[in-house]
DNA sequence: GATTAAGTTCAATTTTAAATGAAAATTGAA
DNA sequence: TTCAATTTTCATTTAAAATTGAACTTAATC
């Protein structure tokens, strides 16, 4: 019979966990994700699916959905075990890289799409009636989008294909 | 008797609004709030209360929340008509101060208190039988801390005493 | 200083997002 | 290929966040 018993988080553990779960809540990040990586953040060795699971007391949903969302980020790697089907999860060598992956999945999109919108607006603005202020206003939010845009494709380039 | 009658949402208005929608999502603004900001964003003139809440039809609430919260990170200003209660409001003038309000209330706070929590940490794992990996990792940590501390100070200094 | 228009507050409600866990799918060892 | 171990899926539940609106406060006008 298997024993679940899982060794309790440390103080350390706790802090750093509240710490990511802290910065993940400015990132729009869900907790769950955060707590996932700091414990792996933390721990000397990678760590296997159930020992997560256990010593956060999450649910295996929580756990499946949270890895596959920090794999999917370039922010953890997994390790095949041969022998087992078990894999084993450690954070991904680089927290910069890490932020670059978040950053590059959460906010490009969204500004990649805003472009032509943007672009209609200031056309239909400057076509029409439009006062000279609005036509202004909508021009700078054009050209911070552009920037943004050209900033990220600088500091994001995309992942190795 | 009063007439409630507004204006019906242009349709480059309803395309500002969804942008600014869409923005505040990343920021972790609600939407409500974006709103408020869109409108006044596409207006030649300076907007009252009534007419917010009208054209938007939102709450009395949501439209007192708003503004107190777009106030209060320095993104829109308000001008007193003199002989009349009502107050008209205008987005600030420079976008990018707006968003640097907005950025300190949201991530400095946490940035600063997460400084001693890092040092404590480190602190701890370097004098108990830690693993060097584990050490470097935190210390890495720390270092962004500072550096994220360091920009900020220099990106958004305070606000005029 | 009473009246009314304008705005704020906050408990209750609604909406949205996240977590759960049972069932289904997948993998690799035998 | 079978089968048990492991992971994923996703409908449901739970929790968190945003919105509402009625009661309340404040300020202007008479």
């Amino acid at each position: 019979m298997k024993k679940p018993n899982f060794a309790p988080l440390s103080a350390q553990e706790k802090e750093l966990i509240k710490f990511f779960v802290k910065m993940a809540g400015i990132l729009g990040v869900q907790r769950s994700v955060a707590e996932i990586y700091a414990l792996m953040y933390g721990s000397p060795e990678p760590l296997e699916f159930d020992i997560i699971q256990g010593r956060l007391g999450i649910s295996k949903g929580s756990v499946s959905q949270g890895l596959r969302f920090l794999k999917g980020n370039g922010m953890v790697e997994s390790i095949k075990v041969k022998g087992s089907r078990r894999e084993l999860w450690k954070p991904s060598p680089s927290l910069a890289g890490s932020l670059v992956g978040l950053l590059r999945n959460q906010v490009l999109p969204s500004l990649e799409e805003s472009k032509p919108v943007l672009k209609k607006l200031v056309d239909d603005a400057t076509g029409q009636n439009f006062s000279e202020e609005v036509i202004d206003r909508l021009t700078r939010l054009q050209r911070w989008n552009s920037r943004a845009l050209e900033l990220s494709a600088f500091l994001l380039p995309p992942p190795e294909a």
